[in-house]
DNA sequence: TTTTAATCTAATTAT
DNA sequence: ATAATTAGATTAAT
């Protein structure tokens, strides 16, 4: 509430600092205001976007050129959410029966569990993912079984029918 | 911090009840503990996902039961976001600068702006959507005109060429 | 009708 | 192994 008005009282002037918005943030990088889109040169440089050297875009726009991977000062990314044992457990459940929860079921969960309801949400995307993967793995695998399958019933054939041109070769 | 220790509680004992977690959602369906991935039966109704009846796999399983597709898809879906124009103004800014903001400022943004970090993580990935397809269109755009250019340029020699083609036949 | 917030998948990154 | 992020495609609210 006491950031919303700060905010507001800000945003209701028409020019505000791009320091003050971002506040620490730009300590690091100072005064450079670089653009960072990298899919704007896709075919250009594809290790760089793939290796993601600087996850924290901002700070790193100079690294393109020098890559430093364990700067480990920051890391823009969200620190990975460790589920106990007894949330996955209660997670697990709910998914056997619905794996698409709407928003109620979601913010239930986050109340219930103590996460953000958008942990919950990544966590069934995720949970769905892992299934569909599961699910294509063992139809893959019932594809091979049925190839396997039908080869060795090839070979059952083959056998008979060389069997059965020997003995049509003995009688002729 | 209250929920938590209730889901705790709940947690530590093996068996707890699918009711207790799901809470008032279960009045809907009953207690048909039906489950639904819609995915599983890709191949199957093909026609469907052509008709366009249920591209969402939300509705399919409540169309089965209920008539009204629309109405039950918005009641799961999370009440959108309206964001107030300072609100924009401000993400606008930020986006100019780093269109990829991590943690720290995802969270000072939703911070001073009286928002969820996540609405922030969403603003941002249509933003970044938005911009690439005015990127793409503009970028087609040139392509057209540098092919209408050229159709043009080819008229004009077709035109040269016929000019000097007849001059070379008077001569002859 | 247009714009865009929310949701989903698929692939990937990174812990 | 799986939480987090991305692009891209849709859906649906405004």
């Amino acid at each position: 509430m006491a950031s919303s008005l700060a905010a507001v009282t800000a945003e209701s002037r028409p020019t505000f600092s791009i320091h003050w918005i971002l506040g620490l943030e730009m300590e690091k990088s100072g005064n450079s205001v670089d653009l960072h889109r990298p899919w704007t040169e896709m075919g250009a440089e594809k290790e760089n976007r793939n290796k993601r050297v600087c996850s924290k875009p901002f700070h790193c726009s100079e690294e393109v050129n020098s890559p430093q991977p364990s700067s480990s000062w920051y890391v823009g990314r969200r620190p990975r959410t460790a589920f106990t044992n007894s949330q996955v457990s209660v997670l697990e459940t709910v998914f056997q029966v619905n794996c698409y929860p709407g928003i109620q079921l979601r913010e239930r969960l986050a109340q219930r569990l103590d996460l953000e309801e958008d942990r919950i949400q990544i966590w069934f995307q995720n949970r769905r993912a892992k299934l569909r993967r599961s699910l294509r793995e063992s139809s893959l695998q019932l594809v091979q079984t049925t190839v396997n399958d039908l080869q060795a019933g090839n070979k059952v054939r083959d056998q008979l029918e060389l069997t059965s041109h020997l003995l049509v070769s003995d009688h002729e």
